[in-house]
DNA sequence: ACATTAAGTGATT
DNA sequence: AATCACTTAATGT
């Protein structure tokens, strides 16, 4: 584990903190489509994630979603610091994207941490930084972008976090990742195969153009 | 061979 | 872009 986190964070924090890191965090893996954080929940650790990818959703009081961004190795989240931070309720859900390991700290030691280290301050300002830029982005695809746009930005995006040009998705799962209807989903999906964008199999896309 | 689930399509709003 | 109603194709038992 100290291997792992060194691999990722080693170039960010000093030596002490990566010492206090592996002796105090607690380390966990979760399997693909597992369920880390769920929406109205409370949180009391932030993670540090050292292998894997999440995908952040937003979900409304039916249950329907909308996929906003994808956390990635070397990321943590900053609305989970400010979650337990006010000891508020999460507004977000968050499931395993692939297989995923990552390290959980303790809110308390996150907090001195802050006063302590120079880097910890760094990382968790520079990790505001992204999540707000990763959200504008959102805003921006849902309000300003076609379905059609959006759909394949969704698969380029998918590639990108799998490490892989082939997804393995149903139009369904799609569709409510996208908040929209697996019929829509569907024909936007022959349509990108008809530009050559895509490649379709049953439960398979090939990204062609990434 | 049959049932189930995924995907394709025309028509309508 | 959403919904309905239906068809066709792929897959599991």
């Amino acid at each position: 584990m100290t291997e792992h986190l060194k691999h990722n964070y080693g170039y960010l924090f000093e030596d002490k903190l990566l010492d206090e890191i592996s002796d105090i965090a607690v380390y966990k893996e979760y399997k693909t489509n597992t369920s880390i954080i769920d929406t109205n929940s409370y949180i009391t650790s932030i993670p540090l994630i050292l292998e894997g990818a999440i995908k952040i959703l937003r979900e409304d009081e039916n249950g329907d979603e909308l996929v906003l961004y994808y956390l990635e190795t070397g990321d943590t989240c900053a609305v989970t610091l400010s979650c337990c931070m006010k000891k508020t309720k999460s507004k977000i859900h968050a499931v395993c994207e692939t297989d995923v390991k990552l390290l959980m700290i303790p809110k308390e030691k996150m907090v001195v941490w802050l006063g302590k280290y120079q880097s910890w301050q760094e990382f968790i300002l520079q990790s505001y930084h992204n999540r707000l830029e990763e959200f504008i982005e959102a805003v921006d695809t849902i309000a300003f972008m076609n379905m059609d746009q959006r759909l394949f930005k969704y698969l380029k995006d998918k590639a990108f976090v799998n490490h892989n040009d082939v997804i393995s998705v149903t139009h369904q799962e799609i569709a409510n990742d996208l908040h929209t209807s697996r019929v829509v989903i569907s024909r936007l999906l022959k349509s990108l195969e008809k530009k050559s964008k895509i490649k379709l199999q049953r439960n398979q896309i090939r990204v062609l153009e990434l």
